[in-house]
RNA sequence: GACCCCAUCGUCUAACGGUUAGGACAUCACUCUUUCAAGGUGAAAAUACGGGUUCGAUUCCCGUUGGGGUCACCA
């Protein structure tokens, strides 16, 4: 049997981390098992409707490299891939099932509906459930309240006093008692199909093998299972994923955090550290392996070692993989990600050659974990200080430092075209001349240079700011600092 | 509340009956570097609890506790 399997998100304007790491779980179980991946969109809830929600999904789905093969805009055999264009397909089917008895009109106002609910949880009942009082309608009475356009909806009609079992992959055997399931209503008087009906029939439709999907929706299996089962169709292999948590242990939630993939590419994360940040909540190859590449992940993916428990999604954890990630890119497209992000930033009129910010990059790659970092940790790459870390001052400016400063400027004057190991040659016989310590003048000079007291290799500094550069920097301290 | 799922360091996890319970992030110390990082070395840090089964339980079974999910004409 060929493996096709599908992420199936409802448009809700943007896709969620969870949903991230259920679309690539899909991704690279398809992948390695030269399976199929399809996105089929459930926009079955028009009162939901987004504007612009499935463009953004898939924009999303995209810029983290998940291609999928069938879907709403690449085609396929088994479209359409948008539910909400499939409803004629839904009504067969609930036909079908209404014709067998396994499934009823229901006539009952909400009104009614509020009422029975109100009245089981006064009688303590365990749970509020539809009470099949449709289901009693003669079939005279329902063709007339049919032909009278009263409003309906088609419900499940589930055989009390069932055990159904159906086997995960993750989980191994779940049992539930069809005592505790409700009549699910099937079509909506909108005569929109449920979730349940939609996503029933377009796996059988689709040919679907594995369904893979969250925790959130194991409750939901065994009315699946029933539909399925009076469908007389073959089950797919379900998979339950283990949700993503809150630091909380809670469902992971917009309320405490980021939880748009667009977030975090907003603030700078690369789409390979998010990947391999999300394969590894959840799964692992089962050796000590942290850092992957989408492919090794291919290679390394099954279903099998996938865990049972939630996982907190760790933002730390996320911020070091972003910075090894960031450190195992080459040079040259750190180069452009850079010229990107300056474009978008105060410097965006400032004309610096690829050769000075490739040295840039060279003297703060170790330094940085974020694209943008190689800009707010180190302005003075791209404008002279115009204030000085008061504690630094504090703790490295003395009351000779603006003489031997001076010294120092005038021996780098007197360079051509210097090296680093020019400028650390001059330093050192500065300091020597004036009989004190190079930290003496180092510590003082970064300030000078940088107006802070961290950042790149003094001696790097000195030679991508240039000669003219750092003897006016000297000059505006010494001015400023006195 | 009912049903279902889950349970190893703070966090992500390894160990599929026998290990000094391993790794990673974070934390701390030392080291390297006259900065800060990165790197290196090291420290602290876990099998929720109680019963079984077994020569032997993190591992298998039962219970307790705890956490989570689901109980819509939302997905």
């Amino acid at each position: 049997m060929s493996i096709r399997v599908r992420f199936a998100p409802s448009p809700t304007g943007y896709l969620h981390v969870g949903g991230l790491r259920t679309a690539l779980y899909n991704y690279l179980f398809a992948r390695k098992n030269n399976g199929k991946f399809i996105l089929r969109i459930e926009d079955t809830d028009r009162n939901r409707y987004v504007e612009g929600a499935v463009e953004n999904l898939i924009n999303s789905l995209k810029w983290c490299g998940l291609n999928y093969d069938e879907g709403p805009d690449v085609g396929g055999d088994f479209g359409p891939y948008m539910q909400s264009q499939r409803l004629d397909i839904y009504k067969t089917y609930a036909d079908k099932l209404i014709s067998e008895g396994h499934a009823y009109y229901c006539f009952c106002t909400p009104e009614r509906l509020e009422e029975l609910r109100k009245e089981q949880m006064a009688k303590k009942l365990p749970q509020a459930k539809y009470d099949k009082h449709c289901l009693h309608l003669s079939r005279d009475e329902v063709q007339k309240k049919l032909s009278k356009n009263i409003p309906h909806v088609v419900r499940l009609n589930v055989e009390p006093g069932k055990k159904i079992i159906f086997e995960d992959v993750i989980r191994g055997t779940v049992e539930f008692d069809s005592d505790n399931i409700d009549d699910q209503v099937l079509i909506k008087s909108d005569g929109y199909p449920t979730y349940h009906m939609a996503n029933v029939v377009d796996d059988h439709l689709m040919q679907i093998s594995h369904v893979i999907r969250g925790e959130e929706w194991l409750s939901s299996t065994p009315k699946h299972v029933l539909l399925y089962n009076y469908f007389g169709w073959e089950l797919p292999t379900f998979a339950h994923l283990p949700l993503l948590l809150n630091p909380d242990r809670s469902k992971l939630s917009k309320r405490q955090g980021d939880v748009a993939v667009e977030d975090y590419r907003a603030k700078g994360y690369l789409k390979e550290a998010l990947i391999n940040f999300v394969a590894l909540l959840g799964w692992n190859a089962g050796d000590d392996k942290e850092f992957y590449y989408i492919e090794e992940l291919i290679e390394k993916f099954s279903l099998e070692r996938v865990n049972k428990s939630g996982a907190v999604f760790d933002i730390e954890k996320l911020n070091w993989l972003n910075a090894e990630h960031l450190r195992a890119k080459s040079d040259t497209d750190l180069l452009t990600m850079l010229k990107e992000e300056l474009s978008k930033s105060k410097y965006a009129d400032l004309t610096l050659s690829d050769d000075y910010l490739l040295h840039v990059i060279h003297a703060m790659k170790e330094r940085v974990s974020f694209v943008n970092e190689f800009i707010t940790k180190s302005p003075y790459f791209f404008e002279m200080p115009s204030s000085y870390e008061e504690k630094t001052i504090e703790k490295n400016w003395e009351p000779d430092t603006p003489e031997q400063l001076k010294k120092l400027r005038d021996k780098f004057a007197l360079l051509e075209n210097p090296s680093r190991k020019d400028y650390e040659k001059a330093l050192k016989e500065t300091a020597n001349e004036l009989g004190i310590g190079a930290g003496k003048l180092i510590h003082p000079l970064r300030l000078a240079l940088s107006g802070m007291s961290t950042g790149a290799g003094i001696y790097d500094i000195l030679f991508i700011i240039g000669k003219d550069e750092t003897i006016k920097r000297i000059n505006q301290a010494i001015n400023t600092l006195k």
